[in-house]
DNA sequence: CTGAAAGCGCTAACAC
DNA sequence: GTGTTAGCGCTTTCAG
């Protein structure tokens, strides 16, 4: 009962023509007579043929599949990106291979490496931010690179994103027309470009367009975690503020239902508004006002800018800021 | 200015050695004295080699990566688990190709012929059931296959899971004993085994051990969506229902808000118990009282199976039941 | 402990 | 249109 694994060899042998023959009906290369075609066709399906897609990446030089690092699939930000992603590549017949950094600098270099040595096609990067390291192996490998909702200042390689500083300002100018004086901005590490560059300078523009002065003592730097958001509530009532932009939906839920737990009205005597209108903003209560920004839209145009990175198409612009909005709903007058 | 990719034969040359002893060394065999061991590496590092594995994965046959087969990766539930698979197979040097199924019986096939094709050394698969069609190519192919979060009553191949009939009688159990007469059973659909086999007989054993008749139209077949939830209020009021165990946590904060939207009020007029205790549980108001499960780990364990199956270890049992809780929060009494 | 040589299964010129 | 022939870069006997 051997189990031999059947080649393109039995192939050819079976079918009385040259496995060049059979690589080309294989690969739907033209150049075959009908005829041949066909009983090409039929050997490959009585013999239950199967094409070895490790030697054709040998041989060919091309795996078509595609890393994707990623900080963590479990959060609905990211798993959103990654379902744009995948379905885009399984468009273009390519396969992912998901790995998760946690954002640590560490993994995200040896997670790389191995992606390379698997010699992946192309790699979609998310990351808060991106070190030398990352950045170092990025040029010194010629494999395309795009980023997914993560920004780098450097912009030596593509990537998709939403301008988050203008949406940030819009969102503070929608609560300082509410009359707020005091108006708190929570986001994650200002390290991260995304959130010290983007989203503060976004911040610091929306109160100016709206004459209100930066107060560095409003600025909460923290993390994107529900738990983290509860526990805020004592130092952000300390502060005087009265209304938030805040830069994660979980971690929003956590501030807002912090402040309900002690009294506190929303959107009567607090209004929120938080960063990526994902379903949870929804099934919150009151629901919570958001930047809206088209998540499985960044994943599926990052894949498609990688493919055409792939393909060594002519891309006039590799920097592609996709479009965002303002859902107000109930964490907002 | 060639960017010759550098091989092991051109270590090999440099470091006046055969390509054999380089790939013992590469592949930390034993076997190799420290002096040509140091030498090879040195040249490694001056050279930057790094191993192709593709070549590797043809002249070995193993590929150190396995196939990840989700209906959707931008489902908690489904990331959740996909988050223990991947720390697992770091953990074990393997990488995991993430393909997205929907569901649909027909790309559950597709995505597994090309899993199949690039040579995975095992599989991990997803889905609400199993088709003949994908049992058919699970028997076939000898690549080792768990089934993580998913039940096949076949029990052909590995499988890691909770008890859901245990697990939804012992729900029941909790909302008969506040003397609720007739409770919901809300789900997805009945043919998927997971739901009319294990969790409807559940619910029955829950209703019998608490001496409640069971009533088929208090049995809502759904699928697991918030708005679809949101939609069913009318239809569940309707049926006199005053409680309702709930297949899905998205799916229950959505009947939940519909309830609360028309003033009834949770839990004082009527509770509920949902099943995966996922974070919208906390986030939501009341939480959601609900059965828990140990998702993370279910991926993982599934991950840690697979490596044993894929090395051709002695398992005692392949059919794996991780234990499960029930945690009570705000939407019971 | 180390080297030689034969593949792994397929693609890609290059002839005919 | 179709066949021949080299490899792709590495692992793995088998000698020695």
């Amino acid at each position: 009962m051997e189990n031999q694994t059947i080649t393109i060899y039995d192939v050819a042998r079976e079918a009385s023509v040259s496995m060049a023959t059979v690589s080309r009906v294989v690969n739907g290369n033209p150049n075959v007579k009908p005829a041949t075609r066909k009983k090409v066709l039929d050997v490959i399906d009585r013999l239950d043929y199967r094409p070895n897609a490790v030697a054709r990446g040998l041989a060919s030089k091309k795996t078509t599949t595609v890393g994707v690092i990623i900080p963590d699939v479990s959060n609905v930000y990211f798993s959103s990106l990654a379902r744009g992603i995948d379905d885009v590549a399984t468009m273009y017949k390519y396969n992912i291979i998901l790995a998760n950094s946690d954002g640590s600098d560490e993994k995200e270099v040896n997670v790389l490496n191995t992606l390379l040595a698997k010699q992946v096609d192309g790699i979609i990067f998310m990351g808060h931010h991106i070190t030398d390291a990352i950045r170092g192996e990025f040029s010194r490998s010629k494999t395309p690179v795009v980023l997914a909702g993560s920004i780098d200042p450097d912009k030596q390689v593509g990537s998709v994103n939403i301008d988050y500083k203008e949406a940030t300002a819009e969102a503070v100018s929608v609560l300082a027309a509410n009359n707020h004086e005091k108006i708190a901005f929570i986001s994650g590490s200002l390290l991260d470009p995304i959130n010290g560059q983007e989203r503060l300078a976004g911040y610091k523009q929306g109160l100016k367009d709206n004459k209100l002065s930066y107060n560095e003592g409003l600025v909460f730097e923290t993390n994107f975690n529900y738990k983290t958001g509860y526990g805020l509530t004592d130092r952000l009532l300390n502060t005087g503020a009265t209304a938030a932009y805040i830069a994660d939906d979980e971690l929003a839920v956590g501030v807002m239902n912090g402040l309900l737990d002690q009294g506190i009205k929303v959107p009567e005597d607090f209004e929120i508004i938080t960063s990526n209108n994902t379903l949870i903003t929804e099934m919150a209560r009151p629901q919570l006002s958001s930047i809206s920004q088209p998540l499985y839209d960044i994943g599926a145009v990052s894949m498609r800018l990688l493919t055409k990175l792939m393909n060594k198409e002519e891309v006039e612009e590799k920097t592609i800021i996709l479009p965002h909005g303002l859902a107000k709903k109930g964490s907002t007058k």
